[in-house]
DNA sequence: GATGAATGAGATTTCATTCAT
DNA sequence: CATGAATGAAATCTCATTCAT
């Protein structure tokens, strides 16, 4: 009775995303495969079947969530002719790729407490990070040549630089919110954020950096949208 | 009998330690009552004792690593004349204190995992963030005076870019190597990083924001250290 | 499709050949019907179609494995004409049958654990055992005609005496080992202890048997060849 | 409510029993931790408290089977004047020590199995083994003296040759008796063969063994009680 | 304050077996 | 004949917590 769910494929699916929720809420240790079993209605075994263990069914997680992620990218990712407004686009887009997948930061905080222990066991990963850096390379060549950005620029480094500013404020939310006392779910301060980003990665991509000892003078004709109040 | 384990104090102390490091290796589900109590070489009731469950004992941990972590600053805490020196000091001890304390990234990680669920029930917590907030504050307002920063910086803005810097950079360092290729641990990429940190914080406070549509066209005199060939 | 896994009794034979070794490996309660299936390289449900229940295929395993014994023995079957030749023949060779099939030593261990539980199930085994009894008959009753052996032998005894002496050597040989802190697989243990077995044998099959009271005074004109200093 | 069962050691030893019983009867894997438990009435957690893991339990169980054994052997052991009667004394326990043990032959026969790999985790183990070998020795020693038995042999050949004689009859009563279609179990039978096997030991001790190629010529003056109906 | 013994609930994993195709 | 998918029941083992002393 009701023993058909045919599809294996879909099965296997239905299994992964639920198991992706339940690892990205919990963790790896406080996850439990009764609950991946039984919400995404397979008997328990089905999952061993599938995945051998609960690491394995974690591992195929992560795959499927890295996969998820960079499908995102894909399908955002602008290449706007201006590289400066390419930029910010791409800050924006990274901001809410991670933002509308919760799931993604939690997975990779789980990963990195892990030491990268489940990563190294699958190459499927290291290759899906490339598209990033590669559209980072692709806007810093166009503001070289089009003699906005400084020449020589690291396009890890500005990776680095703009993902741990988007990842930070998602991912250490509540406890930034207790030091400093600021809302930073509501849709001001994400807006006011996600600016101060772009600004930040511009200033060091258009500007010469300062040195220690001597004072800046510079002179610049642009006030900022509305960084400073934030 | 003659048991005498010295003060409980020191016990208490004893207990604490070990139980950060369970906390902050295995993360809160990971950890083991057991694991601790063994460690710490005390028998498990004494844990239930002196802190009534396992959440009781992580949050004493988490308060603890708190007090550590203040303390720490405390102590390097420096307030150079200079602000731009005073700037890159702190960012140094900033990213120093995270870098010898991990337990303190992974409680914290934890925490958030959590959304503030222990934090909320420790009042104690919410005062320890106060004085590096209080000193970028005072650092910015020297700076201000001197003519070296621009006016109306929000302390928290600087506080958040310049720990989101530091704080991921340590702790997505598995995910950021095996996505760069790169070595995150060498002394060099260390130096490195922590001089681009200070670098675009300082051209945060000095400079002005680019905007969206005009391109920039500021002249700076000097070159930074080493942060083109990061 | 197009699949034509030749025929049936081969498969049955593969089938049946692997679960032999895996009962005899693990025993009954030890053995894994996925295992079997995995190793013959045959979907489990063959098994089932095959042999109906694990329990089936146990069954079927120990008749084969009655039939190789059985087939070995009949080859080996030698009646050499001086019976005391063939009474040391037939040792040797009881012996090398079950040195050369360990697995039936396990499988009929198997089956005693189980008190005969499964033997009883199957009336081809029974006839199995004959062809040994009778040999040793054969041998009894010339060795009677030529005056060399008692009368009034008891066939049965005989192959008890001997089938012990070379079952439990082979069969207990890990506790004997760790008993008597010798090593039994060594060649010179074992050509010594099969000397022993046919002496033991003969003696009791050419010698008036001692009573309890009077002591010994038979003279005997051979030594053996090495039995004393095994 | 009932929590009190108070005395720890007294607990271990129930447990113990039952373990014993239950391996016996089904094998280690056979076994059934739960099984255990319950008919010890002990929580089931209680047997990994106190012995780690089913294979622990195993161990423990097997230890003190192998204790138990040598206390009856201590109890029953005789050291009669007649090195004669001693002997047939020394069978007729060996005897009655396994009939009256039937787990001791199971787990022996699980040992061997497991091809000695948890005896090899049991010191204590090894000792047990030795008073039986020392017995021997002793009453051969005296033959040896009183000129009833020969010199230079072996303890362990007797050891080997005595307790297989009497291990087998026990440990493959099963197929034996399908095997000659005897019923071993009758009170007969056991005392026919007893009194066999310490005939066969008898003879081993006093007569000097047979050549493979010279026939037997010894007149010896005894008949043996019920030997040769067996 | 301190401890060894005990426990209930539940975690992961295994396994013989069957169904639909 | 043959198979991949599925399952229910149960197995071993874990863990936070508490009781009696």
């Amino acid at each position: 009775m009701a023993r058909r769910s045919s599809d294996p494929a879909r099965v296997r699916e239905k299994i992964l995303k639920l198991a992706m929720e339940e690892f990205a809420r919990t963790g790896f240790d406080g996850a439990r495969v009764d609950r991946i079993a039984e919400r995404s209605k397979v008997s328990k075994n089905m999952l061993y079947y599938y995945f051998k263990s609960k690491e394995g069914l974690f591992v195929a997680a992560l795959e499927r969530m890295y996969e998820e992620v960079r499908d995102q990218q894909r399908e955002l990712s602008v290449r706007a002719h201006d590289p400066i407004l390419a930029m910010r686009q791409l800050v924006e887009h990274t901001f809410q790729a991670l933002e509308s997948n919760p799931n993604a930061i939690r997975l990779m905080n789980e990963e990195n407490k892990q030491r990268g222990r489940f990563l190294r066991k699958s190459k499927r990963i290291r290759d899906l990070y490339n598209p990033l850096v590669e559209t980072i390379s692709f806007i810093l060549e166009r503001g070289r040549v089009e003699g906005v950005f400084r020449p020589a620029l690291d396009s890890a480094v500005v990776y680095m630089t703009l993902s741990s500013l988007c990842y930070h404020y998602l991912s250490n939310r509540y406890t930034l919110e207790i030091a400093l006392g600021k809302d930073l779910a509501s849709a001001a301060s994400r807006k006011t954020w996600v600016e101060h980003v772009g600004n930040i990665v511009l200033l060091y991509c258009t500007a010469e950096v300062p040195s220690t000892t001597a004072p800046k003078t510079a002179v610049m004709r642009q006030r900022a949208t509305s960084d400073a109040d934030a």
